[in-house]
DNA sequence: TAGTGGTCTAGACCACCTC
DNA sequence: AGGTGGTCTAGACCACTAC
């Protein structure tokens, strides 16, 4: 056992009494001035140490008001049933997803022209700098930041349903849209990572330090080829992803947390 | 455009840098010193600044050598194929999924009696505190802690199959072992959650400041009843999970990165 | 106005790596 | 030995929130 520096001593001090209830989900913690008597420490020392719990997720800081032990409120996601034809939906599936919850659902679209980069080129299957179709989503719940969802089509697949570049919703549904002209998604290739938001994630899902997000890309594909690919951006502490495989016939209901 | 803090503009700036290569993967930022004259601040001041982009995952540090830019190497797991039935594999699936990736494999075991925790209980539909069996893996690869793994069987399992307390690892795989004694797991519940991780979790996965876990849920079911709660812990900067829904025929072999 | 956290400085000393 | 980051202090001033 070697000697801790000072500052680790008050995060590691701070954290088990976070852990053993002291300080509950949403309670405040002591000022940096009481910590700093506390602990025989000077003010930044005490800052290190709380900036440390802040960047690790477990407290948040606001100027004027103090430090404030994280709530956790988790939003479930079912990755096996949303977008699936076999249980088709009116309009999209989030909103369907989010009103059920009892939530207020809320979201703004863009779209545009765009030079295929060469992570999307290689999902669609076609050259990198090519021209496609990128459709984003900004999506709230109840006025919180939630995600966004960028989905980028392939340009050979303007010729087939050209409402795909045309600005605003499609009521329908994209998913949808495409079925009805022939162009059916039989199968999905997902891919989930995790890590730090970038500066500009940060600021669209108002992401505080010490939260990762959750990438989710999904890429449809028809029976002969890559259709579409999404690449969806969560915050990772108000979201899990749920997939369901195989046979779950003796699963009952009482799951949910 | 409200002025920034001199420490978020030095961030900012040196993201800028290492975004358009002007610091690649790998490279050594230049030291505190020096950076304290060209932006005309403080060491502490610097410091700050660089202490933000370690806590977003983009640079790393090292006391006597310096930051560097963080270079990131991602393997792939395939959740829908894993632990398959219908694919059967040799021993267990992730030394198989390893060792085909030309990298050498490497796990310890340990094997408890716990009492179950309020979270796997619930998956396992079972009481809260009631007994269970703890198998606990710890896995690396080419000796990088990689990811650790705890799957937890439920008590009235064990007069089935009393093999699952044994220590020590079961050749044939537990997942066979149980479909040879005639419980046979036809359907998986799968959970992704990423959040930062905690000092234990980053004390065994080696992890430093700035990445988060992707924590990997599955409990299996047979046709009558969940058997089986396995939650997995991953770095998450090496680590990305793929699933595979419905028809695939049509996907190509160039898709890895 | 008083109390909170946010920014910034100047300087000291320590621990680690390379030569 | 010299350069690097790591820890810690004492103090100043600013910005925000509450009352």
């Amino acid at each position: 056992m070697s000697k801790q520096p000072k500052y680790q001593q008050v995060a590691d001090a701070l954290r088990r009494e976070i852990d053993n209830g002291t300080y509950g989900p949403g309670a405040r913690l002591p000022s940096e001035a009481e910590l700093a008597t506390r602990f025989e420490a000077s003010r930044n020392t005490v800052r290190s140490g709380l900036n440390l719990l802040v960047s690790q997720g477990l407290i948040t800081s606001s100027q004027g008001l103090g430090y404030e032990v994280r709530k956790h409120e988790v939003f479930e996601l079912n990755a096996s049933r949303f977008e699936n034809l076999q249980f088709p939906q009116n309009g999209d599936a989030y909103s369907t997803d989010v009103t059920n919850a009892g939530r207020r659902p809320h979201q703004t679209f863009r779209v545009e022209l765009a030079t295929t980069s060469e992570q999307i080129a290689q999902r669609l299957e076609v050259e990198a700098g090519s021209r496609s179709v990128l459709r984003f989503c900004h999506r709230f719940v109840d006025d919180v930041p939630w995600s966004t969802q960028a989905t980028h089509y392939p340009d050979w697949l303007l010729q087939k349903a050209p409402r795909l570049a045309e600005p605003g919703d499609i009521a329908e549904g994209t998913t949808r849209y495409l079925a009805g002209l022939g162009v059916e998604q039989v199968g999905y290739a997902d891919e989930i990572a995790t890590r730090m938001p970038t500066p500009e994630e940060a600021r669209l899902l108002e992401i505080g330090p010490g939260v990762p997000v959750m990438l989710w890309t999904r890429t449809g594909y028809t029976a002969d080829r890559p259709v579409r690919c999404t690449v969806t951006t969560f915050r990772g502490d108000l979201n899990r992803m749920n997939y369901e495989i195989g046979d779950l016939s003796a699963r009952n209901e009482n799951e949910a947390q």
